[in-house]
DNA sequence: CCGACTATCTATAAGGG
DNA sequence: TCCCTTATAGATAGTCG
């Protein structure tokens, strides 16, 4: 379509790569409109150009489209989806494993500035509590042994 | 193109709007493909029909394509992601949380079977160490209360 | 580098088997 | 329903300003 025929190839001048790209992506994108309202289809197009700049149409919402297209190819084994959740997941963990440090690191007796007499308290209450258990534990187990060693 | 001039509007029959789409579709499909080689471009195409059937054209592989578009629309609140990543850090989280939950439980004096009596002897240790630290501070901590209480 | 022009090529609407 | 044909609408390569 044009005073000449041309061949499929990349087109070595630049600019006339760039005129080229310019123009048939527009006619692309107008095809691609045209298609989607004419037959009711649902339609994402995405093109980075040789220098890396990035042109998109959707008929509809391209987020939601890619994790309908991510849905449709589960089966073969696309690993692509909205990061949302898992980034959801991945932050709430991280807040736990924080929290959780943190009450960790008083246990271990650090970090204890900031606490109040009564919160140092609960904290002396609930270690000595541990420390009988494991005492208790402690001396049962080692009976245990030593009866083994001692027959 | 064609016998008539067309309006771009929904096509109401239904066979010739499959017809209309089965055709344009390839059309786009080769125009696509063409813009890609012509001026070396990475394009991803896709296009679900009325009755949700997936049709789908990349110059190169659809999920890098994907995630790239992803990358380069971080800044304008895309959240799509390529998942493994995030998967990845979320499962490594969840192992650290497991990790620390589990040294957590037997600080508290959870979960002690298992245990030798040298673990226990070792825990036993930290715990008094910590009890020490717990009781000096709370000392402190109470002469200063009681310092402002008394004056 | 961009837009306009237009001759020419390509895609396709409509029709037929 | 699908494939083929063909007249015509639409896209665009080369050119000019």
């Amino acid at each position: 379509m044009g005073r000449g025929k041309i061949v499929i190839k990349k087109i070595d001048n630049m600019t006339s790569r760039q005129v080229t790209f310019s123009k048939r992506r527009t006619g692309l994108f107008k095809k691609a409109k045209e298609l989607a309202i004419l037959c009711d289809a649902e339609i994402g197009l995405i093109i980075f150009s040789d220098t890396g700049r990035l042109y998109e149409f959707s008929s509809s919402n391209m987020k939601s489209l890619i994790e309908k297209y991510s849905k449709a190819k589960e089966e073969n084994h696309l690993i692509v989806f909205a990061a949302s959740d898992v980034k959801k997941e991945a932050a709430s963990l991280r807040q736990q494993f924080h929290n959780l440090q943190q009450n960790h690191r008083k246990m271990m007796g650090e970090e204890l500035s900031g606490l109040s007499v009564a919160d140092l308290q609960n904290l002396q209450n609930q270690l000595e509590s541990s420390l009988r258990g494991v005492i208790m534990r402690k001396t049962s187990a080692a009976l245990k042994d030593g009866s083994k060693l001692c027959l």
